[in-house]
DNA sequence: GTGGTCTAGACCACT
DNA sequence: GTGGTCTAGACCACG
C-alpha cells in the first residue's frame, strides 16, 4: 500500500486540500493507472481526518472521473490513459500560470521568464 | 505615497512575511531605487501589524542592504541598481526552482517543464 | 552556569553593548565552544535588561555565527574554532588600533609605540 | 589661539575630564612649551563649560606643574621639557597597560599582544 | 515628524 | 523549561 504524507493548512477547507494533493498522487503516478487505492478509511488514517471527510474528497475525484468505484472492492485509479494525461495537463498548465504570475509580480516579462528557466 | 496590500498566513512569523511582501515590492518597482519608503508606522498601519514589528522587518532588509536609513529622514530603497538586480534574480531561481519542484512532483520531467512553458 | 558581570554606559544602545561583553565571553572562552550559554532568561536577569533586548543581543551574535540555537534546548557557542579564532582576531586589531590612536592622540608615534610595549 | 575639541560623558565629573583632555592636548604639543594658554573664559566656551569648573581643571593641572600662572598675564605650560617628558611617558604606561588589560580579557597573552603589534 | 530602543507582559510550539 | 514572536506603550535624539 502506498503511503502518502498529508499536509493541510488552516486556510481552506480541508477537503479541497485532500483532492488536490490525492489528484498529484494520482498523476504523478504514485497510484498508476488502473490500481486500486487504499481504503477509505485507510487514507483517513494516514491523513489523520474523519473517513467523512476524505469520503468527500474521493467523491470528487470520483466526479471528475479520477477514479471509479467497484461496489463491493474499493476505489481503482481510472484506467483512462487520456483522462490521465488531461487532468495532469491541467495541473501543469495551472502551475505554469501560477510561475508566470509569481515572475510577473516581480517585474519579469513572460519573455524573459522563460529565458530564466533554461539557465 | 505607495500604498501596499499586506497579507500573511499564520504558518510563519508576521515579520519574515513581511520582508518578502516588501522585497517584492522593491524590486518589482513599487518602491524605485532611492525613492523614500513611508515611515515605519505608516506601513505598520498599512500592514496591520505593531511598527515594532514592522521596525524587524525593515532591519532585515537593511541588513540585507535593500534599503537604507537617513536617521530622522526616513528609509529609502538602495541607490545600488547591482544590488537590486541580484535580489531579483535570487527571488527569480527560487521561483524558477519552486516550478521543477511542483512539476517534478506531478511527474513532470525538467525538459518536459521547459517545453510546457512554451505552449 | 559561567555568571558574568554586565556593565553599561548611557552612551549607547544597551544591546549593542550586550553584543560587545558576551562576544569576549566566548572568545576569551568563559563560554567555551560548544558549550551551552545559560537561557535567554537567565542571561536577560544577570544583565538586569528585559528578556527581549537580551533576545536581540543574541540574535545579532547568531547572525554573526558566533552562537547557534537548538530550537527548545537552549543556545549554544558554536564549534567552529575557525570561526572563534577570526572574531577574536578581528577584536585584537581593533584593540592594536585603538593603543595607536591614543598614543598618536599623545604625539607618540607607531615605532615608539611598540617600543613603549616592551618596556 | 589654539581651539581644542572637548567631549564629555555624564559618567565621570567634567573637571576631570577637562583635565585628561587639556593634559592630552599639552603632552601632544597642541599647546607647547612655553606657549600662552588661551584664557580660563575662551576655554571655558570652547568645552561650553562654566568658567569656574574649567578654572577647578587648570588648578589641577597647576599643581601637576605642567602649567603655571604669571599674575596678570595668563597661563603657560611649562617651560620643564622634562617634566612634560614625564607626564607624557606616564599616560603612555596607562595606555600601554589598559591594551595589555583589553587584550587579557579576550584571552590574549603579554607575549602574544606584543607579536600582535608589531603586525 | 523621523527612526531607534527598551520594558512589560503575553502567547506559541516544541520536548 | 526552551527559544521565538508579537503587541502596547513609553521615551530618546535629531532637526
Amino acid at each position: 500500500m502506498q503511503v502518502i504524507q498529508f499536509k493541510f493548512d488552516n486556510e481552506r477547507p480541508i477537503y479541497l486540500q485532500l483532492v488536490e494533493q490525492l489528484r498529484i498522487a494520482i498523476v504523478s503516478g504514485a497510484y498508476p493507472a488502473g490500481s486500486r487505492l487504499p481504503s477509505v478509511r485507510e487514507l483517513a488514517v494516514m491523513a489523520k481526518v474523519n473517513p467523512n471527510t476524505m469520503q468527500k474528497a474521493l467523491a470528487e475525484l470520483e466526479s471528475d472521473q479520477l477514479i471509479f468505484t467497484e461496489r463491493t472492492n474499493g476505489k481503482y485509479v481510472t484506467k483512462d490513459q487520456r483522462r490521465l494525461e488531461k487532468i495532469k495537463s491541467g495541473l501543469a498548465k495551472e502551475l505554469v500560470q501560477n510561475y508566470f504570475d509569481a515572475m510577473a509580480k516581480i517585474g519579469i516579462t513572460r519573455a524573459e521568464s522563460i529565458k530564466y528557466l533554461q539557465k
